[in-house]
DNA sequence: TCTGGGGTCCTAGGACCC
DNA sequence: TCTGGGGTCCTAGGACCC
């Protein structure tokens, strides 16, 4: 059932674009050396515990997919090129794609590095019908950055996403209001964004395998199967959803984690990784003029059991003291019981604009000290890079630095 | 040589306030 | 001296996405 025809509803012109780059970090790797194209590249980790982060389509041809442990990568594809990622890198270059999108269509809602929804029913006067903004879009994308991307357009969020899929590579596919339905029976249910592997298992149990086969069964089995998100994706898969773009304002958080090769068993090594963490966290915020209220400190065991422990804060920081003293504090709560570190990582949430907090205008001398001193701290990673200064040895003349127990600073020696 | 690193969103219980 | 309901914050875990 549709809502009123009010003067501005417009008939269901399929509008709402998604654009997606085609594997795009090893599409920038491959422009950027062009001896590689036509090899099969993925990019990712190295190491014993490496997985493929993006695959060229050379590599997928062999089976290679994202996800996947380097080592069964190799194992399909002896001759694997394997480039080490470049997110700086690849953040410039998408934010090209950001600026190109935006210069065509005012309504962009980007929503990971390397996709963004875009509502061009308003573009139409000017730049013609759905499919030709679309193809506009590819073609300038591809003039100005030598980059492939596929497109998908619907009346619906949920399909277009699902369009542009099916549209890969380099190619794009605009679905007709009156055709959605057709389109979406056949396809399975894992092509739906938010049905994951957990999801799929619950509806091949009550045997559902196609979005078609979810709408035939009563709402009740839904419910059973899925839970309280049965009713949302019952919508997604109808192609019900009107939602429209949202624009997202700003971050909810940011941090940085690391899994070894080999697990630690030392808690004194785990502190000062996740002091250096801290420390990094710290830096990414300041970078961002952001403050954080809560930092999360993360933990995984050998066998992937994964704990969360956070700590809250008075006051919103950008302080690598300030954090370093929490995360140290966390660690040390439950060190004890933990003997082997696969995993572990420290993350700052509830940020905030730095500038709108009372923080910064009750500073007293001591977080001045601080902030003078990190701020130099950041002058001197910014020009020497990470590795020359990592930690606590610079701010060991701050007043007074986080809890330091039995062992001296020692330079890091594990980051490559 | 079996599982990364960056995130988002949702749920649920307990504490606390009114 | 027996017990309610709503709202919000904090913490923890989990599913999911690229």
């Amino acid at each position: 059932m549709h809502a009123r025809m009010g003067a501005e509803s417009s008939p269901e012109i399929p509008g709402i674009l998604h654009l997606d780059m085609d594997a795009f970090f090893a599409s920038v790797e491959v422009r950027d050396d062009p001896g590689l194209q036509g090899l099969p590249v993925v990019v990712g980790g190295a190491g014993a515990r490496g997985v493929v982060a993006a695959a060229s389509y050379p590599a997928r041809t062999r089976g290679i997919r994202s996800a996947m442990p380097m080592a069964s990568a190799r194992r399909l594809a002896p001759d694997l090129v394997i480039v080490p990622p470049r997110i700086a890198h690849y953040r410039e270059a998408s934010a090209r794609v950001m600026e190109i999108l935006g210069s065509v269509v005012a309504e962009v809602e980007q929503i990971s590095i390397d996709e963004a929804f875009l509502d061009v029913r308003g573009a139409r006067r000017l730049f013609g019908e759905p499919e030709q903004i679309a193809a506009l879009l590819r073609r300038t994308i591809r003039e100005e950055l030598d980059l492939p991307s596929s497109v998908g357009g619907s009346v619906s969020r949920a399909v277009a996403k699902i369009a542009s899929a099916r549209a890969k590579p380099d190619g794009q596919l605009i679905v007709a209001a009156a055709e959605t339905a057709d389109f979406l029976a056949p396809l399975p249910v894992s092509a739906v964004s938010g049905i994951g592997p957990k999801a799929v298992a619950a509806l091949e149990r009550i045997g559902v395998h196609t979005i078609g086969q979810i709408r035939e069964i009563p709402a009740s089995a839904l419910a059973r199967a899925l839970g309280p998100r049965a009713s949302e994706i019952a919508q997604l898969a109808a192609g019900n959803d009107r939602t429209g773009l949202g624009h997202r304002v700003r971050d909810k958080s940011l941090g940085t984690e690391r899994t070894w090769d080999e697990d630690l068993t030392d808690a004194a090594q785990v502190r000062r990784n996740i002091t250096v963490m801290a420390d990094d966290v710290a830096r990414q915020l300041r970078r961002g003029e952001l403050v954080a209220r809560t930092v999360v400190l993360k933990l995984r065991s050998p066998d992937g059991t994964t704990i969360t422990r956070s700590s809250t804060l008075d006051q919103p920081t950008a302080s690598g003291e300030r954090l370093r003293e929490h995360v140290v504090a966390l660690w040390e709560r439950e060190s004890h019981g933990l003997h082997r570190i696969r995993l572990a990582g420290v993350r700052a949430t509830h940020l905030e604009p730095e500038a709108s907090t009372p923080y910064q205008h009750e500073l007293t001398v001591r977080s001045g000290q601080w902030r003078d001193l990190e701020a130099a701290m950041d002058r001197a990673v910014d020009r020497f890079g990470t590795t020359s200064l990592s930690r606590g040895s610079t701010l060991s003349g701050a007043p007074e630095a986080a809890p330091r127990g039995d062992s001296p600073p020692s330079p890091d020696q594990d980051r490559p």
